[in-house]
Order: structure tokens, then sequence, then C-alpha cells
DNA sequence: ACTCTGCATCAAGACGCT
DNA sequence: TTAATTGATGCAGAGT
DNA sequence: AGCGTCC
């Protein structure tokens, strides 16, 4: 779901947030993307006319390897080296919402069973896409044999992007995802890929600018989005955007919110408080998440290996030998070129707060806890 | 009249020839 | 049963 | 730019 609505608050409160650039301005440049994502978009969007995806003569589907190999290479053609982060496990919280989208994933498959038009058949399909664990891992063999870095999360992908850029090992964040602001990456870079093609430009949204244009602290900024509306937590029924501005920036946070709306002199009754609302975990999930310190990854672009990948994407996958021979020599060239590399980032150092170091400690030890769970687990099955 | 929320609906990649 | 999008847009309708 | 094709 992202952030209900975030886009729209900071385009009108703080327009200049967001640079519009073309795809030239990002030469040299080291940028994070998450990658489940990508491959659920490719496994959408790649089809054939009938509405079947792009398959191998065994029948393996073939469109995300498509997507991801080709997407690559414009990337590096433009001077941009790309690492790709995978999602890990989901964390606790998110298991309310995920239960939701499965009751919403049998109500699809219903009317794809009553669909009688062949339209409306493709569409429903459509929308059970799912990436597997065997698209993802396809994904990193096919990023292996390009030499192209890729990382595994140990949570949510948005939130090591964002961790990567904040320790300078990439420029920003490349996604389409709003939530990514609220791990306070540096930049945010909205549709980076279809610029050359497309009527829209780059859009790059300084977090910092975005903080200092509301007038909001990263714990009020996430409390808004909160408020907004995200995966990890109900929101405030009948409070929208408007009023989720108004009443952070009148109340400074959530606790100080409910305890207005609480003590009545809002007198507003149509405001619905969720019961247990879990908005402080939320908060710590977007504010201190779990991520591998960026300062332990080194990021290396290698250059392809040539015969493995032909064999691979062509023996294999049936791809155009002639293609993918294009695509290795643009992989060496754009490699070449791109050596001197940009300086990335500015290594600033924010703080944590107490919150967050409280968090990182209750944390580690409930992380203790869990492998030792986690053992006796493994030792009773097998 | 106006503002705001909430719901339904839609679309979603890249290449290369013409 | 090992996967669970999202954001933009437009409209209805409630509330002020 | 539009359109068939990629696998």
């Amino acid at each position: 779901m992202g952030i209900k609505g975030l886009n729209a608050i900071i385009s009108e409160h703080v327009p200049s947030a967001i640079r519009k650039s073309d795809i030239k301005s990002f030469f040299g440049r080291k940028v994070a993307i998450d990658a489940s994502m990508s491959l659920y978009q490719f496994l959408i969007a790649v089809r054939q006319q009938d509405g079947g995806q792009l398959t191998n003569e065994a029948g393996e589907t073939t469109s995300h390897l498509m997507g991801m190999f080709y997407r690559t290479l414009r990337m590096i053609d433009n001077g941009i080296k790309p690492c790709y982060v995978f999602d890990g496990k989901p964390p606790d919280l998110k298991s309310h919402e995920l239960t939701k989208r499965s009751s919403r994933r049998v109500e699809t498959e219903k009317k794809l069973a009553e669909a009688t038009t062949e339209l409306e058949k493709m569409k429903q399909e459509r929308r059970l896409v799912k990436v597997s664990k065997e698209h993802n891992e396809e994904a990193q063999k096919l990023l292996g044999l390009m030499g192209i870095p890729y990382i595994i999360a140990p949570t949510e992908a948005e939130a090591q992007c964002a961790e990567l850029a904040k320790k300078g090992k990439v420029y920003a964040a490349a996604s389409e995802d709003m939530d990514t602001l609220c791990y306070r990456t540096p930049f945010l870079l909205r549709h980076l890929t279809f610029s050359e093609t497309k009527k829209e430009p780059i859009h790059e949204i300084d977090t910092e600018l975005v903080l200092r244009g509301l007038d909001l602290t990263i714990e009020q900024f996430v409390d808004l989005c909160i408020m907004l509306g995200c995966d990890y937590c109900e929101s405030i029924r009948g409070v929208g955007p408007v009023t989720a501005l108004k009443l952070i920036k009148t109340h400074g946070s959530i606790e100080k919110i409910v305890e207005f709306i609480e003590s009545g002199e809002s007198n507003n009754t149509k405001w619905k408080i969720p019961e247990d609302w879990p908005y402080k975990q939320a908060r710590m999930l977007f504010l201190d998440p779990e991520v591998i310190d960026g300062n332990e990854i080194n990021l290396k672009w290698s250059p392809p290996k040539e015969k493995e990948l032909i064999e691979y994407l062509c023996d294999d996958k049936k791809f155009s030998e002639e293609r993918v021979k294009s695509g290795i020599s643009r992989l060496k060239k754009g490699l070449k070129s791109g050596i001197q590399g940009r300086l990335d980032g500015f290594f600033q150092v924010v703080p944590k707060t107490k919150e967050q170091l409280a968090a990182a400690a209750k944390r580690a030890q409930e992380n203790k806890k869990l492998n030792k769970n986690k053992n006796k687990v493994t030792k009773g099955r097998r």
C-alpha cells in the first residue's frame, strides 16, 4: 500500500523538494533498487499479445529476466550503476495487512473463474501475479552473471535501500514506493527508468527538504505517514491527509493527538482511534528498521561472465544470442566509462534518538530469544 | 458551496523496424 | 501451503 | 511515434 496520498502532500506543500531532471544528470551515480518490486512489475507487464507471459520451450516464465536484463542495460548505458535489493521476511506487524490481501486474492480467484470474456480473464489473471522464490533466485543468478551487485535485506528492501544511501554506498534509492522517505533516504528517485521513452521526467525527492519544508522532525513525519495509512497498522477513521497534517502540526505526535481526541476537546465524535493500535511499533519499524549496516557492505560491479550468461539466457531461456552478446558489450563498455564514478552521499551521521537506541537493545534481546526458538523447532523436526 | 474522506477503477517493459 | 502492488484519478456522499 | 515482437 505504501503511504496513502503522501506524494500529493509533498507536491502541494513542498514542491521545491521534488527536483525534476532527465536521466543524463545521474551519469556516474550508483543507485539502490527494490528488486522484488521490479520483478512484480515485469511479471505483470511483460506479456505477449494473447496476454500470456514470455516463456522458453519448457514453459518456464522469462518475463522477469527479460525486464531485469534490459532495464539494467539501459541504466548502464546511461552511466548509472544499479544495486538490487531483495525483500527478506516481512515484519510481524505486516501480517494483519497480509491476511487482508490474502482474502482479496480469494475474491479475485472467484472473479477469474466467473469471467466470461477473454479481456476480463486477462485482467483478473494479472491481479493474481505473485513473485515466487524461484523468480527471485533466477533474477539473482542473472545479476550475478551480469556482474551487478545485489543484497538480500533482512526485512523490507526499501529500508535497506535507504540504509545504503544514508551510508553513502549509493547516491539514492530508486523506487516508486513513497515508504522509502520514512526510512530517511537522502534522495528518492521516481520514474528512473521510463524517463527516456515516456513523457515524465525523473523526480528526485530530497527527504531533508521535505522535512524542512513541512517543518516536521523525522519522528513527526513518520507519525504523519502512519496516520495517512501504511502497511503496518490502521489509521484513524475519518482523518484523511488534510486533517492528519493539521493534527500533527498542532499536537506534534500521535500520543498527543490520541490524548487530544480522547479528552473530548476536539468536540468531534466521528474520529475513531483503532483499538490496540500498534502505532509505536509501526513507528519503530520506520525509524529503526532491521537492516545490514551499510558500512559492512562493499558494492562491486564486475565484468559479465560472458560464457555463462550466454548459456543461461540463450541456451536455457532461449533469448536471442545476438541481443545477449550486444548486451554483454554494453555492460563492458558501461563499466569502463563509469569507472571513475562520482562521490555518493555526504557521509553525514544522523545521531540516533533515545527511542531508537532503546528499540535496538530490545530487538537484540528478542532476536536472541527467537534464535533459541528456531533451534528448538529445527531440532524437533529433524 | 466547499472540503474532505473513502471507494472503485485502471494501468503497469523494452526493443527495433517502419 | 512458502505469496501477498501501488499510485493516480474520478466520483459519491457525508460533513461543515 | 506507432506497432509488432521479444521468449
